[in-house]
DNA sequence: GGCATTTGTGCAAACGTTTACACAATCATG
DNA sequence: CATGATTGTGTAAACGTTTGCACAAATGCC
């Protein structure tokens, strides 16, 4: 059986060229005369002709064609959609290029960093997306310092960029929450963010802490709890203890939606009412956010969108020879999803507020 | 710069070797000493060798050691989290064995079928995964006929299989849903299904009618709602239609948990108390179902250990030389998740129900 | 019409591996 | 001590492609 696959040198017998003939023609190298090209490129199309990836990049030394993501939380795809939106945004962007999505899972035994050096090391990638960077991020600094293409999703610092990210704006979103908060008569404010020392939670934070302190209303008080990401029973502890402190806030904003919504459980627990005693605002506009009862108000992060400027990105990089003097960056403002978990104060028989002190920083209850 | 990539040639030459015993001592041939293969070993960690794959698989053939997963539903990753969770399992159970898993996207101008073609052409992947399959899938009739290993989440024909697949038990878990909902005395039953033919609408559908014929209790009646997949206005019209129906249901099982949050919706709409005077019970467990007021009955689906196994068996396959004569199955039995949505029926005033006729099909209303 | 230039094509080497075959050294056997 | 088996290693070809170099033919110029 002639089931052998097809090799370049099939094309040439056929056609009764050369090997490089061919290989020029399908390059579309200048010096192959037109006429010879279309000929060309006719038999390969009819023979079947499909070009030995391997054997291409084992000469050329071109990449494999593909663009990793490294797959590692383990909270990952579980608790939201991020997984799935981010990686149909990836594919979206990167398909039109002719780029594929390769996932590696991280083993227990393994460290993140390990599968990114041997990613780097076996070229089994052209580029890496980082997503959800952390404060402090070792993978960044390899990848930045070994020269691989890389962009991030998330930021790693305030400073000038040393590489291509695309971010949500937490920062603009979280004051945006605490003005229109304000405007309604809140004064009392609660922040529920997380231990893990993730950029967005520094992002948001400082959003809401800026906006505070620019507004320097000395009657202004937060009051932080915090939790691990996923520990589910300390969540509901931290927020319980916000909402039954004596001089509990009448708006709450928290890091993500999970937080957002167990703060509506909590509330409804302690009998009290959203959004007449609480206002709440989340984060993230995740699936179950709409169908919460009151519906949670929330900001839409357009994951998708991210990443599909992630890809887009990351493609532009690679074509490119170098990497670019100014790395790309893109700030996405999340859009504000009014929905029914906000509204204006009540006005509470006793309700005389903590003191902010100027620096911006509450008391922490 | 020395920052050339190490070859085996370089391992050979710090060793005073050939390039040939390099390769079978890393290659583990047994002709080679073991103390070679040692000191073969050690130089080549030192150096920091690593093996270029391209070489690799140009002369050996060897797969590419990437299973894929083709990226296709739109609705993936928005609705749910089942693309999240997949993925992660997948990752998981792929990641033991050194395979790595490549996502290929959709393009809108290319149909899936195209790019599966275009995957087993260019020996893009050892192996494919195939998910959600529908009830006529040209997909498999291609891999199958192509002779290309793959493993599909979801079964297509009840017959015995050609193909190796893991499957959800929707079959069961409808009739045991049916079975809890008549024990609490319920006998006017609603379906909420979809326009798409997928498999598991077929499975599903199936249980119950089984379950309702088995029975043979004249009593009971079934109506069913039927809506796009993906029009959640058209879905919102299809089940009030069938809740406000003068002899409506007084229990609803819907094919996915998307559609019973949205019963959830409108019978708290129609004034209709759940589980007092209507019961729901989903399918998937879905994150938002745990927040659901009341808490979703449904049934765990474990998407991420189909995930897992589905890439077991897809190892095992390629580990093999030849397809297996007989494909390994793998029918995963929900658990039902027990929660707040359902309950005895009340005894209504006007009571009469309507007849069944044998066949086990319910008037459609 | 000779010469330089342009244009199109072929030859052969190279990329980093694996592997069939050959061969040298060692060893047991008679 | 020759013989054959065993053991370990080297040589060289092959995998399918790209590409530097050479070269023949066609073209332009004076």
């Amino acid at each position: 059986m002639p089931g052998h696959r097809k090799t370049i040198k099939d094309v040439a017998r056929t056609l009764g060229v050369s090997a490089a003939t061919v290989s020029r023609a399908l390059a579309g190298n200048p010096r192959i005369s037109p006429e010879t090209r279309q000929r060309v490129e006719a038999t390969a199309r009819d023979i079947g002709y499909i070009p030995n990836r391997a054997a291409q990049s084992l000469v050329s030394g071109r990449g494999s064609g593909f663009v990793g993501l490294i797959l590692t939380d383990p909270g990952y795809g579980r608790e939201d959609s991020y997984l799935g939106e981010f990686i149909s945004g990836l594919g979206a962007g990167l398909g039109q290029h002719g780029i594929d999505l390769f996932l590696a899972a991280v083993p227990e035994t393994q460290s993140e960093l390990s599968v990114i050096r041997n990613i780097v090391g076996t070229h089994r990638a052209d580029g890496l997306i980082i997503a959800r960077t952390s404060e402090a991020d070792p993978r960044i600094e390899f990848l930045s310092s070994a020269g691989f293409p890389f962009v991030t999703h998330g930021r790693t610092s305030i400073e000038a960029p040393q590489h291509s990210w695309v971010d949500t704006d937490g920062t603009a979103a979280f004051a945006e929450a605490f003005e229109v908060l304000y405007a309604l008569g809140h004064r009392r404010f609660g922040l529920v963010t997380i231990k893990e020392p993730m950029m967005f939670r520094q992002h948001r934070t400082e959003g809401l802490l800026q906006a505070i302190a620019r507004r320097g209303d000395p009657e202004v008080s937060l009051q932080i709890a915090t939790s691990p990401r996923y520990d589910g029973a300390r969540r509901h502890d931290a927020i319980a203890a916000l909402l039954s402190a004596p001089e509990r806030p009448t708006a709450v904003l928290t890091l993500f939606d999970g937080l957002a919504l167990t703060v509506l459980e909590e509330a409804a627990h302690l009998g009290l009412s959203v959004p007449g005693d609480l206002s709440v605002i989340g984060f993230d506009n995740i699936a179950s956010s709409a169908l919460a009862r009151p519906g949670l108000t929330t900001f839409d992060s357009e994951t998708t969108r991210s990443a599909r400027e992630s890809a887009r990105m990351l493609v532009a990089q690679l074509a490119e020879k170098t990497r670019p003097a100014v790395p790309e960056t893109l700030l996405i403002r999340p859009k504000l999803v009014l929905r029914a978990s906000h509204g204006p104060v009540r006005l509470s028989p006793r309700g005389q507020t903590t003191q902010l002190a100027h620096n911006g920083r509450g008391a922490r209850k």
